[in-house]
DNA sequence: ATTATCTATAGATCTATAGATAATGC
DNA sequence: ATTATCTATAGATCTATAGATAATGC
């Protein structure tokens, strides 16, 4: 049952697209090749001839879902406008298509470099689009601190945020994050 | 092979002890039955006279994570130290004995209603520990959310400090949250 | 008599591979 | 002829249970 190229280059997307989501809705380890190819309509034979294992499948998502998550942020937007959508209840309740670096990186430490290389180089990429928007008068080694702290807490909000059983505590983090990074 | 009343509890500590240690360092869905009760030297059936099910312990390894955690917070202490020793390379590379909050945060979504009461309960108390020790002057309203907001920034910042590859960015995540939670 | 632990094993699930199939692409 | 996909299956691992064992605790 061959099919074109083009047609295989759409089944690997599908295959990535899933992988990225299902990865952020139920971990990494927590999603297996069955489930992964299930979701993009094949069977699981299907992804050893196109990654060869899923150890280089969950590089390539990882880079995936990094890269069309950094597609959605706007060339020009202010910075109180990104904390307010990074910390709000939409966001904390769609796992799946919101921020790789707050769904995956409690797991990160236990993958392979390949892996963590790419998460490492999407989070430098957050950091740099962060300091651009930091103060213009400070220096730039204090943007980038303002930066690397804001994305801290952002991360650590969102991450804390969903795994607390209270709405009301979950949503004070959120709340209480907010109005300290926007003042 | 029956144990005395006491060597049974004991060996219940062991478990419960190697459980919080392992579920830190592998995650809780990456570390398995016989694993857990190996490293306590017994075999996975006695886990099951003990707990029940592996849901039943890890509910009681979360909660003994916290419980001795917490048991090293000194009764006097000032807010700078806490931040300092939150944040230091020694406790983000020693997670098996570091803040179960920052470890277990990304897999309490999936865990069941029991595990995730007392993972809330536990972030509760980290929460009303940081805000009895910010500046009395504030109002308790304006101490708690400061308290919920440098709760986040530490979490995520340890997070992110262990996820990434590069040293260097790992130490300057630390070291920029610090400066900015300490002023 | 009770029970903490061990042994053996069931059944599910997970990653991976081998070989067959059938349509593409030369 | 090549190759993307499927089917079947191997081998490992995971959670859980049943029954045996042997020491405790009455």
């Amino acid at each position: 049952m061959r099919v074109s190229k083009e047609q295989a280059a759409k089944n690997r997307e599908r295959i990535l697209e899933a992988a990225s989501r299902l990865m952020r809705e139920r971990g990494i380890s927590g999603v297996g090749v069955d489930a992964l190819t299930e979701a993009a309509g094949m069977t699981h034979g299907s992804l050893y001839s196109q990654f060869g294992s899923k150890e280089r499948l969950v590089e390539e998502a990882v880079a995936y879902a990094i890269a069309t998550k950094a597609q959605e942020v706007p060339e020009v937007f202010a910075l109180r406008d990104y904390v307010s959508g990074y910390l709000s209840a939409a966001h904390r309740d769609q796992p799946g298509s919101g921020c790789p670096f707050a769904a995956l990186c409690c797991e990160m430490q236990r993958q392979s470099s390949g892996v963590r290389e790419r998460f490492t180089a999407g989070v430098r990429s957050m950091i740099a689009l962060l300091s651009a928007r930091m103060d213009s008068s400070l220096k730039q080694r204090q943007r980038d601190d303002k930066a690397l702290a804001t994305a801290a807490s952002l991360i650590g909000a969102l991450v804390l945020a969903r795994a607390v059983n209270d709405p009301k505590l979950s949503n004070d983090i959120l709340r209480a994050t907010k109005s300290t990074l926007n003042g």
